[in-house]
Parts: C-alpha cells; structure tokens; sequence
DNA sequence: TGATGTAACGATAATCGTTATCATGCTCAA
DNA sequence: TTGAGCATGATAACGATTATCGTTACATCA
C-alpha cells in the first residue's frame, strides 16, 4: 500500500478540484505557483501511484498522458485538434458492444480507451468565419 | 502531390504484402535486412507522406505509432498487453454511436482511434496454466 | 531513545520515439 | 546543360518519461 504523502495529497486535490486534465508538468508549475514546489519525477511518480490505486484516472493523447479526477463514472474523450479542448463523454452502448467484440475474439479486457478527434463547436465556428 | 520514391515504394510495399502493424524501426530494419539500409528520417518523412495520401493507416498506441496497410475497410484494434498481439475489429454500430455522439456535443468528427486492451486467447491460456 | 529498515523525495542523467537541420544528390522541365 | 525543388541520410535536437542515486522522513523495535 502506498503513501499518501504531502506531495501525493496535493495533486491529487488539485486534479479533484477542477475539471481539466493535466499533464504531469502542468502540476508541477502549479504546485510550483502555489509556493510548494515539487520535483518533477515526484509528480510522475505521484501520479503512477495514485492511478494504481484508482484515485485518478488518465488517458494516454499522442504526446502525453493527462490525468483527471476518478470521481465520476467512466467516460471517453472528444478532442479538438484545434484548441485542444477534451470533452467527456459516455455510452453505455458503445462500452456493451465493445465488451462482446472483445469476447468474440476470446480477449478479456482489462480496459479500452476510445478518443474521438475533431473540432469542438467553438473551433467550428470560428472556422466558419 | 508527393514523389513515390523507390524508399516508399519499399515501404509501402513491405507494410501491404503483410498482415502486421509495423514501426518505424522495424521498417527500417526489414530494409536492411533485405540488403537495402535506408535512413530513419528517411522512413518517418516517408510514412507521413503515405499516411498523408492515404496509402497507409496508423494507429498511436501509447509508447509509438504503428502502420498498417490502407487495403482494408476501417477498423479498431484490440492489443494484447502481454504479448502485443494486435487483433483487428470493426462494429458499424459502435461507429455509428460515435458520430451520434459527437454531433450531440458539436464536434465534427475528423477521426477517432478505439482501442482495446487486455489478454488475447492465446496469452488467457498460458496465464490459466 | 536511538538504531534500523523502508519508501519517498528531488536533482539530474539517461532513454526512446520522433522531428529538425543541413549538406548532398536526384530528377525533370526550361 | 542547368537549376529549381524535393528527397535522402547522418546526426543533432527535442520532449515526455523513467532510472539512478544520495538524501530525507517516518515507523518499528530493541
């Protein structure tokens, strides 16, 4: 069972405390802003250590990986490519279907991750204009 | 419109005479292997380049980015996380959800990647002995 | 109380996939 | 033939992440 120190606590109430996801650098500036700085392997190893116990979820973007909050139900991911905006999202259909595809083809899944690409509204109207 | 270079024609032909999802390296060391070496920048400019044209699809697993032959109709994939076994699905329906659910937030939809997670048949087994 | 063991910390080096740089080379149209 | 323009390849640079290692905090036990 891990330790729940100082450091670990601090992130872990400032990804509860908003609704964005971070990168693990994002938290360490701040932390850093908010007077307690923290070594940057600190928060990349915070962060592994929190997600193993399910305190934080994260998903895995083309560059980086970027954490969240685990209190809410599951969900997926919309991103804009344009402002990076992720929006949630959730369906118990398509998380249905998966399963019995994964089944069909004898995996046992131990997690999934679907992420949609495109502009959200605001890049789409902006782009209109 | 890109030069389809003896290198990409190597390329391209490598990735569609097989069934695999190929990395750059591996790409660059099947050419030497085969007696003609071809430099890494060289296999990266010249994947975008197919990518680009669409005569390649890829999908960006969390460590690297994998290539496929474009010869086949979209699908998602499913990675076995023990031996990295790639295993190819595809499900109009769960396609269908997702653009439902993207034009319910404003999104529109330029790609998106599913992928799956867990232990493919062959690896259940073993972990079953 | 003080020794000891364990795990976390933080600075920094290392790793690894990928991209940028730059000098050189090929090709095709003028 | 020339030269513009893109491709090549060696290699440096980059960025996110992980490994290393000496130090520190803390709990346990004699």
């Amino acid at each position: 069972m891990m330790k729940l120190t100082p450091q670990r606590q601090a992130i872990l109430d400032i990804i509860n405390a908003s609704h964005r996801h971070w990168d693990a650098d994002e938290l360490a500036r701040a932390m850093s802003d908010a007077g307690q700085s923290i070594g940057i392997a600190t928060v990349y190893r915070g962060l592994a250590a929190l997600e193993s116990q399910g305190l934080i979820d994260s998903i895995q973007l083309a560059d980086k990986k970027r954490y969240e909050s685990a209190d809410k139900a599951h969900h997926d991911h919309m991103v804009c490519t344009e402002c990076g905006h992720i929006e949630e999202f959730s369906h118990q259909t398509i998380e249905q279907l998966q399963l019995a595809a994964a089944e069909e083809k004898g995996f046992t899944l131990t997690g999934h991750q679907l992420v949609m690409f495109g502009l959200c509204r605001q890049c789409n109207q902006a782009q209109g204009t």
